[in-house]
RNA sequence: GCGCCUGUAGCUCAGUGGAUAGAGCGUCUGCCUCCGGAGCAGAAGGUCGGGGGUUCGAAUCCCUUCAGGCGCACCA
């Protein structure tokens, strides 16, 4: 029986109770679903719901009394063993062992596919993520939205929505004009320009553009006029940085659906586009020679220019135009993962978006992840992208490896300040929670071989009942809650969540492992094979499939062997 | 000054109104004759920053206060 099967049998039991006239309720006050949670104590059972201390004001009774009224109902469903009525009007709810123990066939039957909901089915879902600008290697604060973002894709996806993965390409403005001036002052032999970029990458970069530029049969862009030397740099020296990012995050295994350039926004005529509609509702004003859109009318704290007094247009257009792009592509939710240092851009953003007529928190939502800050030897480390002292997602995984380095990042609520300690993470690798993670998900895998050799066969028996062991309860009961996890971390944009439970799960299965030297999937060697060994491999192979699938959506590796 | 985030065990952090607040690391004590000891069992360790309030019930919601982080452009 699964936690939605039981809510459905609460419900109905509560149905009766308002049709035989013992309760007297409203109809809307009815809950849809009945909220079950997994107790904190075993003693309390497998299952426990408030609902009783929720319903009994509203129906004039006490909520032990309606308690004792549900138990006495919900006890005659097949498959639940007791309902106990506990404290101020808990309801505990102990399953037969057999209707329990199922779960473990069926985890193994749907493998890869048990964990998917439909929490997010229908949603066309937009997630822009790390965004960075292609003037220098993703540095570490990108890296933590590379790793969650990722993530929560897949979450997403997982639980119905059809997503896709964005990259904002920003090759539009100053920032770009100053990395094009680096590199042409590098290639120069001159000191980087005031408000440019150092660090060794700029001077990698200038002598690659000028390969690349005599590869092609183009003059070699020292031997260019300023101007035109400029330009070259500027075209090939974003062309090679984002191409050096782009790699960067496959091998962190991460690849995007769409890179958006923002040029392509101002060349379309999309900026327009938007500064139009938005006049045209009444959004706008001019004021000082420039135009500004009236997100004081939606919350913010003063109202944004949007064209400047000279005529171009200020950043946030773009923003503006981007916005209006991806919803006209479709998308129901838009979702943008911004670092704490762009939180200021939340409120302006929400405005945009009530401006458009649309619904901000739901077509646009703002996830903001506080900063990482390194650490070595205790002390902070300060990064300068200027100054080119930076720590790169290329360093981060050549120090901890892709799979240490996704988790450590994952494993954390977004609104957590990280502090990553370099020398840990390089020198103490096993204080890394992944490989407990993975220890347990190679375990089964050994569990496995060795039934193969000793010939326990899934398919020669599977009786449900045999799981009735206490560790092998507080097993299936974890394992049951994975759906619900999943589909949490995406209501929730919330990936650490699935982390967490995986780390639970496994620690579950580490003790049912060592509970009882009796507990085992596979015989002695002088031992025959019984029923009992053959369905606590079915158990084992229950817990394989939710690590592998849970360590899946984190894009984490599911090792066989370590 | 205003806004957002954070404050939970020695350290790093989970815990979207429920019962006795959890995990990892660190410390201490046990557990390998056979499925992987990167593991398990147990112990010690807490004014959930402080103070009010709402509620049958608050780490969780509200107010206030203290501390830390990050922001408050006709820059991008």
């Amino acid at each position: 029986m699964t936690p939605t099967e039981l809510s459905g049998a609460l419900s109905a039991a509560l149905a009766a109770a308002v049709a035989d006239g013992t309760l007297q309720l409203p109809a809307d006050a009815i809950p849809a679903s009945v909220h079950v949670e997994r107790p904190r104590q075993r003693e309390h059972g497998d299952w426990a719901t408030n609902v009783a201390l929720q319903l009994a004001k509203k129906a004039g009774t006490t909520p032990r009394a309606l308690a004792e009224d549900l138990a006495a109902r919900l006890a005659e469903n097949a498959g639940i063993a007791s309902v106990d009525v506990a404290g101020p009007g808990f309801l505990n709810i102990t399953l037969d062992a057999g209707a329990a123990g199922e779960l473990a066939r069926t985890i193994v039957q749907q493998g890869a596919q048990y964990g998917r909901n439909d929490s997010e089915a229908g949603t066309r879902i937009n997630l822009e993520f790390v965004s960075a600008n292609p003037t220098g290697p993703i540095h570490i604060g990108g890296v933590r939205w590379a790793a969650v973002g990722d993530s929560l894709a897949r979450i997403l996806a997982a639980s119905g929505a059809e997503v896709e993965r964005e990259y904002y390409f920003n090759d539009h403005g100053a920032q770009i004009d100053r990395f094009s001036s680096s590199l042409l002052a590098s290639a120069q032999g001159k000191p980087a320009p005031e408000n440019g970029y150092g660090g060794a990458y700029i001077a990698e970069i200038a002598e690659a553009v000028i390969a690349d530029a005599i590869a092609d049969g183009d003059t070699d862009p020292r031997e260019l006029s300023d101007d035109e030397a400029q330009e070259a740099f500027r075209a090939r020296g974003v062309e090679r940085m984002f191409a050096e990012i782009k790699q960067s995050l496959h091998d962190f295994g991460v690849d995007f659906d769409v890179y958006f350039h923002e040029d392509s926004l101002h060349e379309s005529g999309a900026v327009k586009h938007a500064v139009d509609r938005l006049t045209a509702d009444g959004r706008t004003f001019e004021k000082d020679g420039a135009l500004w859109l009236r997100t004081t009318d939606f919350g913010d704290d003063k109202d944004r220019v949007i064209i400047k007094s000279d005529g171009d247009a200020a950043y946030i257009a773009g923003d503006i135009a981007y916005y209006l792009d991806k919803r006209e592509r479709g998308f129901d939710d838009v979702i943008i993962m911004l670092g704490a240092d762009h939180h200021g851009y939340v409120a302006r953003m929400m405005a945009v978006c009530a401006s458009f007529g649309d619904t901000p928190g739901k077509n646009m939502q703002i996830l903001i992840g506080q900063m990482v800050n390194l650490v070595r030897d205790g002390q902070p480390v300060r990064m300068s992208k200027r100054a080119g002292t930076v720590v790169t997602i290329d360093d981060l995984v050549d120090a901890v490896g892709v799979d240490a380095a996704r988790y450590a990042l994952a494993r954390s609520s977004a609104d957590q300040n990280i502090d990553l300690d370099l020398d840990l993470l390089a020198s103490q690798k096993n204080e890394n929670p992944v490989y407990y993670v993975q220890y347990a998900h190679s375990r089964t895998c050994a569990v496995d071989r060795n039934a193969a050799d000793r010939g326990v066969r899934l398919e020669d028996a599977f009786d449900p009942a045999l799981l009735s062991h206490e560790s092998e309860s507080a097993l299936l009961g974890r394992l049951t809650e994975y759906p619900r996890i999943v589909a949490q971390a995406a209501e929730l944009r919330e990936p650490h969540r699935v982390a967490r439970y995986l780390e639970a799960l496994a620690g579950d299965y580490h003790s049912w492992y060592n509970d009882d030297a009796k507990l085992r999937a596979n015989p002695y060697p002088d031992e025959a094979v019984t029923d009992a060994h053959r369905t606590r491999l079915w158990l084992n192979d229950a817990v394989r499939t939710v690590l592998a699938n849970g360590l899946g959506l984190l894009g984490v590796s599911a090792p066989e062997r370590m």
